[in-house]
DNA sequence: CCCTATTGGATAGTGACGGTATCCAAGTAT
DNA sequence: ATACTTGGATACCGTCACTATCCAATAGGG
């Protein structure tokens, strides 16, 4: 299919399909002439993944460029590319430990908050490497969370750990480990992408039934 | 407290400090003189909250400007501010439906998705509104799943909905009704907003965790 | 009372990001 | 033959969250 057809199919311009193409995230065409490339349905598909990344993951192009580069080699399995995944949406928190630049107390807050952290995983018997960076997104809450006020126990955790597990247990297992890698990749990047949205939408859809059950019947809508 | 004190104990610059009077996150100080003005805990405990949807939710500034305005209006009750801020933190995604620019498939395709959601969340019984963000953010998942080739069954939800119901449950539990109006504003933005972030962060060290069983110890990290 | 530093207020500039737009020469379809 | 399409390169754009600069009016220290 030549790109014209291509950005028919796909509902992008041609200039964007370009720009992917000069940033990484989609292999060029074959070259038929000098100014001719022929597309296949690979090219359909990895851009439906992109725009999922993109829209519904909202990572930016960088991450996806790796996550992409990650998906086509054949050598990365699919705990690398989980590890791999993880690290590329970030966010790449600054943490103000080993910030030269930061003020001594906040940098002692967060090398507490990491010790928490640190220590919730070791007891939860969780296998997470020392550098994954949700180890940083959690302490970092930690910190906002004790600097407004509200302190942080094991006990809060407790509802949050459960139901992370459990959802985390569920979706490893739907990532059938038969399937060719291709599908297996993509069912990787799926759980942990777009159904951390699946689960973000659906709390904050239950904690607004919650809060019309604890806080009365009113309507909470917006009216602009 | 001056300007000056201001930056020193929130960690940010005079500059940030005016943009954020400016942007309305932020009320002035109260004037006592031309070129002074005095600011109190009351500010500092602002900027905290500010940095704190900023850092950690990564709410634009628009946001935070309608979110801290219903903070400061009285007569905004919890389960409105719970509305507001839902509303607030989007994502504002723009449903294909109803854009006549749209291609037809697609419109469709997000109809459906549509439908999926809302008859999900009457099926739960869940209380919420039919304008609520967070059902486009879910269709929109679906839509992309779907088009990946994952369609989406309610027996794949099942495992969200319960541990986003038990979270939620808890969550608002922790919002005490008797206290001071400021007090359970900060509360009630804590567990939608920060507590969102706990929440993902342990989806993913959950997940990292069942991918090392499941696939194997090798080492998932980046060597950069 | 003088002189330096700080403040409020206004306006302009910056760097990252994710595209868009334009141009061109070399083709291709009709 | 002639209008359209393509690949490739380069420039440009709008949004965002700051950041820098300037200015006139003080405030505070000596």
């Amino acid at each position: 299919m030549k790109i014209s057809e291509l950005s028919d199919r796909s509902g992008l311009t041609i200039q964007t399909i370009k720009y992917y193409i000069r940033e990484g995230l989609l292999p060029k065409g074959t070259a038929t002439g000098a100014t001719r490339a022929e597309y296949d349905e690979r090219h359909l598909e990895r851009l439906r993944l992109v725009r999922a990344l993109r829209e519904v993951g909202d990572l930016p192009v960088a991450a996806i460029r790796r996550i992409v580069a990650a998906v086509d080699d054949a050598d990365v399995g699919m705990h690398r590319l989980f590890g791999i995944t993880q690290y590329a949406i970030g966010p790449h928190v600054d943490a103000p430990d080993r910030d030269p630049a930061a003020p001594e107390d906040l940098a002692a807050q967060w090398r507490a908050a990491r010790r928490d952290v640190d220590a919730l995983i070791r007891e939860l018997g969780w296998r997470v490497t020392d550098r994954a960076p949700a180890r940083d997104l959690l302490a970092q809450t930690f910190v906002a969370l004790r600097r407004l006020g509200f302190p942080v126990t094991p006990d809060d955790l407790l509802p949050y750990t459960r139901a992370a597990a459990a959802v985390a247990e569920h979706e490893i297992g739907t990532v059938a480990a038969d399937a060719p890698r291709s599908r297996a990749v993509h069912a990787m990047l799926v759980s942990t992408v777009l159904y951390e949205q699946v689960l973000t939408a659906l709390h904050r859809l239950a904690q607004e039934d919650a809060s019309a059950r604890r806080f009365g019947a009113d309507d909470p809508g917006e009216t602009n």
